[in-house]
DNA sequence: CACTAGATGCTCT
DNA sequence: GAGCATCTAGTGA
């Protein structure tokens, strides 16, 4: 939680946040890169995201339209999209756009900048770029779980910040998405160049 | 480091 | 039943 006086307490109110989620996906993707999210005791800064939009994208869970699964991707931006991956995963998502236009931001890898003994107690003895490397590893790092589903990113469990104002942006790198069998050329993984907490890329053997 | 194989169980068809 | 927005351990260079 921040506290009061750290150069991380909650700079944006909760129209802010929603407005900045309110944006097309693709735009607000890379922004993403370099600001923070905090649960528990666990502090990151994000270095990898993917987009995933709606009716227009194959590679997105709303694309074939709304499920129980993927029902808070219809709803207002801001709000936190869990879902579980090959049944073992969880993997944590923000959502973008607007009502009735379902897209979000898959939250792939991330610096731990506090906590470091919280999030290794969830993920074992594992270097510091390896705590949240990989979308399963960043959920275990920071202890968010399916329950937290639709949740807003200023009152629930996962809170989000933008980058610090003297923050020195890095270069942003974009590519392929990781894993996707359909779109798989699509450019929608945005990373920041040369930092060791991001993932590698896979490309899906059906693609 | 690069690459591969297999476990895993939920979600949707 | 098919297909996963994944991970780790294992191999080999």
């Amino acid at each position: 939680m921040p506290e009061p006086g750290s150069r991380h307490e909650p700079r944006w109110s909760a129209a802010e946040i929603e407005a900045f989620f309110a944006r097309p996906v693709a735009e607000v993707a890379p922004d993403l890169l370099g600001s923070e999210v905090v649960c528990g005791h666990v502090r990151l800064l994000l270095t990898e995201v993917e987009a995933y939009a709606g009716l227009a994208d194959p590679a997105s869970h709303s694309y074939r339209g709304r499920t129980s699964r993927n029902a808070v991707m219809f709803g207002p931006p801001g709000r936190v999209y869990v879902y579980l991956s090959y049944g073992v995963h969880w993997a944590v998502n923000l959502v973008c756009q607007g009502d009735g236009d379902p897209a979000a931001v898959l939250l792939r890898a991330g610096r731990v900048l506090s906590g470091h003994d919280r999030a290794r107690a969830h993920r074992g003895d594992v270097p510091d770029h390896r705590l949240a490397r990989g979308p399963g590893n960043l959920t275990s790092a920071l202890g968010v779980n399916g329950p937290m589903t639709g949740t807003t990113l200023w009152s629930g469990p996962m809170r989000w910040q933008p980058s610090p104002r003297e923050a020195a942006v890095a270069e942003v790198r974009s590519g392929p998405r990781v894993g996707v069998s359909l779109a798989a050329d699509v450019e929608w993984r945005f990373w920041l160049a040369g930092d060791d907490t991001v993932s590698s890329y896979r490309r899906s053997t059906r693609a």
